[in-house]
DNA sequence: GAATTAGTAACAGATTTGGTTACAAATGTA
DNA sequence: TACATTTGTAACCAAATCTGTTACTAATTC
């Protein structure tokens, strides 16, 4: 998963650093040192999500739904979790016993985490894909010709 | 490993109620819904992180080794993580390709993640297991006889 | 010495993940 | 039209991980 999450953030920069002009999933799997197929399954994620618009054919591939100062690191976290309900779903435990600790356990667990998940929410929500994009751009002293790279 | 947390969780919730009385691990595991040894294999990064004691022989079993209250839920979590290095450690990409931008991706990542990891640490930090146990204590009117149950 | 309990290794089954191949559908171009 | 390109997706494999379980040793009490 932190995989998933870290070349979804790639890939969003590298298409933010495209500006608008369609990037193959070849050219992107090369960038992120992946495989093609396994950045066209992640872009089947963030497209449900609305981040990306993708193109069949010869000279396709994908850009930015939205401009990339709109897009927050949550939306990207939360697209690449879209079957998990939630980061800290607290595991159930004791599923069955005679009393329902367990059930009450993942209840006062989720409460107390609250603070928690909202805390780091609202951190990841105020990192947009412009800012990393600005910030590889700082670190990458033209080390990668002609790409972000 | 929500799970695992969730139980861990659940153990030092017991252990706290059991007030310095020593809790067997079968106790434990059938109220925490699970198999002795998973509590057994839990309970040694407990002990690792100097959160719980144990004792072997008849009338043995498991107490905390500090005071509910000086236990906060971020140790707990690194109990349940020393192996991996930190939570959102983000995966590597790009690992050999001719630029860097694999490396100083994940830096950047990590950098601009930092406010959100402190924001969540902090939050777990701030709660204790008497809290829990509290929070626990409330919620479970009598249901579970005898028990934290 | 017998009973009890933790500590730990080892294994099976289920699940997840990443990489890969394969192929259909869509799209642009000659 | 025919062909090359590119996405979308299914299917599969290997590796890793996790949970439950059995089995055994070590320690401790009675």
């Amino acid at each position: 998963m932190n995989t998933r999450f870290a070349v979804a953030t790639h890939i969003l920069a590298y298409l933010a650093h495209a500006q608008g002009q369609p990037v193959s999933s070849e050219v992107l799997a090369s960038s992120a040192g992946t495989h093609p197929v396994v950045v066209r399954r992640l872009m089947s994620n963030l497209r449900e999500a609305g981040l990306v618009q993708s193109q069949r054919g010869a000279g396709g591939g994908t850009v930015l739904a939205r401009p990339p100062a709109d897009i927050t690191l949550l939306e990207v976290f939360r697209a690449m979790r879209e079957s998990d309900p939630d980061i800290f779903q607290v595991g159930s435990t004791n599923p069955n016993t005679q009393c329902d600790l367990g059930g009450v356990m993942q209840a006062t667990l989720e409460d107390m985490f609250g603070p928690a998940i909202e805390a780091m929410r609202a951190a990841l929500a105020s990192i947009t894909v412009a800012q990393v994009m600005q910030e590889l751009a700082k670190r990458l002293p033209g080390a990668c010709p002609g790409a972000v790279g």
